[in-house]
DNA sequence: TCTCATTTTTAGGTGCACCTAAATCCAGTT
DNA sequence: AACTGGATTTAGGTGCACCTAAAAATGAGA
């Protein structure tokens, strides 16, 4: 309720991670919270208990954990902070885009105020981070237009990429490598049965994508027989030129 | 002796201070250490015997503490990166002078060497901060020609400044409104007795300055009856843009 | 409805960096 | 050589975020 609870980075972190799991699975259980922050079930509940006596969740025992207002207010800063320092390492300081994550997961929680709006600013109130994911504005304001997974789509199907999975830097670098990045248009052209190997078409090149990496990619889907859906040559300029 | 002993944030404080302390004063006890941390004595004390457990410093009680060359290593990684970061929030971000001390302070912890190393080439391998600080390079050497305390002077003498101290952001302010930055000029006017001000002139305009302030300002004398001692009206560029 | 594997919480404990209060050391008078 | 005030260390304690092990609740299938 009051806005003066002291939030340290500790803090920051689940609640991040809260919201992270909230968005992802809907539900967030202590054992989900735990094994996302590589920490015993245990020294979650303790934390989430202090977290709810500060009314920054609601927490019902054995039922489960939900933001308040102030709580989401909170990860939505921390959340703003890491995506806008991610997209600035990228583009003020040349950082590839498997590199930022890691980075960014430390600068987040001390960078001051003053420091986050003047990055904001240089990069022109930017919409979203170098791996698609949308940033909040500084009224905790988030567009959030999930897309579907890579994964879910049928033979014939294509799309453009709206968000990769910033976790795994050594994933990224494969994506990379492939050319799959935010905005990297792509179709299906073949799935093998029993979770076998996707054949895709990206940007033209033909590809083969393993079905769990493919869970890692959104699309926003196209009609298809749209013209794009005949494999546009167009490259996404900005971010591949970071690899 | 050996590299990896594993330094975490309060550590690198501690010795950063330390070596703040020794390179001013010459000898440093746990309760100076104390002071200037804003810790007890007794919490100094404790910290101490654990940097010297972990060959980061020698410390005879009651004596005083030295950094050893592995604990002298990390501090000035340490200086590197706050120094660095100083100076990449002003020229990059244009940052004021009197912010980018605090905000420095909680970087220079997280930054990973990537980072630093690409900040450093960014600013070109910049040899002072905006403070007029030298900055170590990667393998820890600095360039330490401190000159003299501009209260030191006497009447008549000139200098430029060298450095002044970042720490207190209210007197960089007014340093700035003064025009007091390094490379500006400084002629010694006149000095009142008892502690008095001093009267000086800074790039050829008259100001009065407290004498402890004077205390916080260094310069490099010059040769009294050089030209540059004779009212130079050059303005430093660089800096004075960032009030 | 009962059973039982899984999830979740409770109980008790750790290391860390700090604290206050009390004891001890040290150096400069007398 | 004893005194004494300031510097320094020792003793004992705190809150924090984590841990392991054990107990308890849940809910899905028999």
């Amino acid at each position: 309720m009051r806005e003066f609870v002291k939030v340290n980075e500790a803090i920051e972190d689940y609640l991040k991670t809260i919201y992270n799991i909230q968005d992802e699975h809907g539900k967030v259980s202590t054992t989900m919270l735990a094994k996302q922050m590589n920490i015993a079930p245990s020294s979650a509940t303790g934390m989430i208990k202090k977290l709810a006596r500060l009314n920054l969740v609601t927490y019902e025992p054995y039922r489960g954990i939900q933001l308040t207002s102030h709580g989401r207010k909170v990860a939505l800063e921390v959340l703003r902070h890491h995506r806008l320092i991610e997209l600035y390492l990228v583009e003020a300081l040349g950082m590839r885009w498997d590199e930022v994550h890691h980075e960014a997961e430390k600068l987040e929680h001390v960078i001051s105020k003053s420091l986050i709006e003047r990055i904001d600013s240089y990069l022109g109130h930017p919409a979203v981070d170098p791996h698609g994911a949308p940033i909040p504005d500084r009224h905790g304001k988030v567009e959030s237009t999930p897309g579907v997974k890579l994964a879910d789509l049928k033979s014939g199907q294509c799309g453009v990429v709206s968000e990769v999975n910033d976790r795994d830097s050594e994933m990224l670098r494969y994506l990379a490598e492939l050319g799959i990045f935010p905005n990297a248009r792509i179709k299906v052209l073949n799935i093998a049965p029993f979770q076998g190997p996707m054949s895709i078409s990206i940007e033209g090149e033909e590809r083969l994508i393993w079905i769990e990496l493919a869970k890692s990619i959104f699309v926003k889907l196209l009609p298809e027989n749209t013209e794009g859906c005949r494999d546009n040559q167009q490259k996404n300029k900005n971010v591949s030129d970071n690899l």
